[in-house]
Parts: structure tokens; sequence; C-alpha cells
DNA sequence: TAGATTGTTAATCGATTAACAATC
DNA sequence: TAGATTGTTAATCGATTAACAATC
């Protein structure tokens, strides 16, 4: 909204943009405060502003990737880190033939590594793009050299890690097989609604 | 499980597995039908293979993907479209250099020809691996052409689309802000009752 | 049979929606 | 002031948890 010059918006509008209801709009916003004004609405920029504060999206965590495959260099090529609070300090791999390299200018160091690196920058995020079979025992790593969260983007579900090191997946299958449930005649008998 | 050879489990060890109670095991379990039996639990590869039916992970949805950047690379050489019960037929992109070329055997067709093929081969599914400024209007040229569902790989929200045309999305920088606001002062003080 | 564990109903809890007074 | 729309409380709804009879 704010891209298409939008300054004033109701919850009615967010809404009705959304799929939700007024009432959920502000009920949500008003577990972080008043952001809205009575008989106004909410300034466009005012709540971007807001709402970026409290998802962290001003502050820096640092991060490294490990697995600097495919998916590595396509978050690398296209992902805005920088919009997400994340500053991208290096990848991590096991191939000699890539190790020394870099990708869109990020050095890929050995694995051998990482738990140097972490220490030494105090990194924050570990970002796991490399084989399913690996990712907890990468994980473990990670979490005990000191990293605070742990960014999962293979099809492998982890266990709780030490130190109240935080976890969050993001696994491909599940989205697509979702899609392919609605598409099912498994769910044929449910609703028609779409998010 | 079945992978570690395990035969027999209960809705206590499920739950326990996953964090969540055994008797949400169960009503779920029931919403689709009773794959247990009393005073034994469930049997691994039994319910294996009736969730897997539940998912449609057995039938076959054909699918093209649009965009074959990076991202595209990365599910191309890596991704089990098989074991998600999909089909890739074939990748499109805009650029003439790699129109004509092939990804994981896949061949790159030109953008313009879109339409035709969904029509000719029956697309079930368009998967976006394009920039996000595009994938809207691709989203809509999908729809129009007579596929069933988006799978929306950009972090850009899509509006409803035309002939109830289901749409699944995976926001990258939705669960990346996610762990960085529980990594934030923001979520410090979520757990603390006050006025 | 005795023990275990499901399927299912009832109780509890939390989240969404509706309503409206406050107020810009 | 009059109209609009929030912040917030109360009502409703749905989802989770607990309990237990059925039964393997």
């Amino acid at each position: 909204m704010m891209e298409a010059g939008v300054v004033r918006v109701s919850s009615n509008e967010i809404g009705a943009q959304m799929g939700l209801t007024a009432s959920q709009i502000r009920q949500d916003f008003n577990c972080f405060g008043g952001f809205g004004q009575q008989g106004y609405g909410y300034n466009v920029p005012k709540l971007r502003d807001q709402l970026a504060e409290i998802l962290g999206m001003h502050q820096t965590n640092t991060a490294v990737i490990v697995g600097a495959g495919h998916f590595a260099h396509a978050l690398l090529h296209n992902f805005k880190f920088g919009n997400c609070g994340v500053q991208l300090l290096a990848a991590f791999d096991i191939l000699p033939t890539v190790v020394g390299t870099s990708i869109a200018g990020v050095p890929i160091r050995h694995i051998d590594t990482l738990e140097d690196y972490i220490q030494k920058h105090e990194v924050d995020i570990v970002i796991l793009t490399l084989p399913s079979n690996k990712a907890e025992e990468m994980a473990k790593r990670a979490a005990n050299a000191g990293v605070r969260g742990i960014w999962n983007l293979t099809n492998e579900a982890l266990p709780p890690m030490p130190n109240g090191v935080l976890t969050e997946s993001m696994h491909l299958s599940d989205s697509l097989l979702t899609l392919n449930y609605y598409l099912s005649d498994a769910s044929e008998s449910e609703n028609t609604e779409e998010n």
C-alpha cells in the first residue's frame, strides 16, 4: 500500500484485502498497541513502521548459510535478507571445489570452520539449505557453537535444540502437499475457501 | 518411523514426538477415519499409507514451473516432486538464452507458449518462482488458461483467482521474520501478565 | 481374562466475531 | 457538530483437552 502511495486505511479495508474481519485486524493490532485513530483509521507509513519494529525488521541479526547448493544460490542471488533484518556473512560447504569461492559476494568456507566462525563473529542465525539427512547434525553443531536461532529450509523436522535455541522450519513439501490435498477428492466434502 | 522399522505406535508416542497431546492425535486422525485399534495403537505402515492417500501423495497432478531462475534450479535438482504426487512437465522463462535448454531433464519453453501448453497438456498446477512483481500477472494467466492450483513461492501475496483456482503460498520472508521476531526484544514480554 | 489404547463424548479453553462507547 | 472508525468489552464459535466406555 505504501508503494501504491496509500496514506490512510481502515481496519475494514485491511480486512477485506486479507480475507479477514475488521474486528480481527483491530484485535490483533491491539495486542501490540493502539496504532490507529478513532474516526480516521490507520496511517499507512506509520503503521508499517510500527509493524516493522515489532517484527524486528530494523535490527540486524547476523547469519550464515550451511549448504552452498542450488537453494543457497537462489537465496543469495534473490532474497532480500536486509529487508528481514538479517545480515548474511558467509556460506559453508564441504565440497573442495566450492570452498574458497563466493556466491553473490558471500564467501564460501569449509564446514569444519563453522564453530570457530560462529564464535568469532557472534553469529545469531544459521540457515540450513543442505541435504535433509545432515540437517539435524548441523543444527546441533550450530546450536552448541552458540547461535540463537535456526532457519531450517530442509524437508526434515528438527528435534528441540539445546540452550533454548529457537527453530523456524519451512517445509516446501508440506506446502505442496497442502495444495495437492485441496485439489484432491479427499477434500471435496470440505468448504471451498482459499487462503 | 517406517524407515526406522517401527511397526506399532500409540497416540501418546506420536504426540510426544510432535509436541502435541494424545487427544489431539486421536481427534485429528478421526476426522478422516478410525486408523487405529483399541489396546494396540496404530500400525505404522498402514497409517502412513492411509495418510498418504488422504494427502494425495499417490495421485499425480501435472505441473509446470514459471521462472527458470536459481530457485527453479534448486527445485528441479533437489525437490522430490514425485513424493508429493506431482509430475513436473516443463519450465517457462522469457530469456532467449535459456529458452530451448533444459534443467535436470526438464525443458525450458518460452513464456508466450504457456497458455497453449497448459491447455494441450491439461496442466493442473503452476509453480511460481519468478520475480515478485510478475507473480500476480502470471498467476492470472495460468488461472485463465485452465490450471486448478497455483503454488506461489514468491514473496508476493496473490489476490483471489478466477474460476475457483486454488492458491497455496509459501513466503520465505514471513518465515524469516517470524524467527527474527522471536529472537527480538519485542517478544520478550510475551508471557508476562499485566493490567 | 486383564491390560492397554482406541474412538468418541463432554468440559474447558482460547480465538474470532459482534457490539458499542469513546473520541478523533 | 456530525460522521466515521477506533479500542475494548461481551458474546459466540471452534478447537483443544480430559474423561471414559468400548473393545482389541
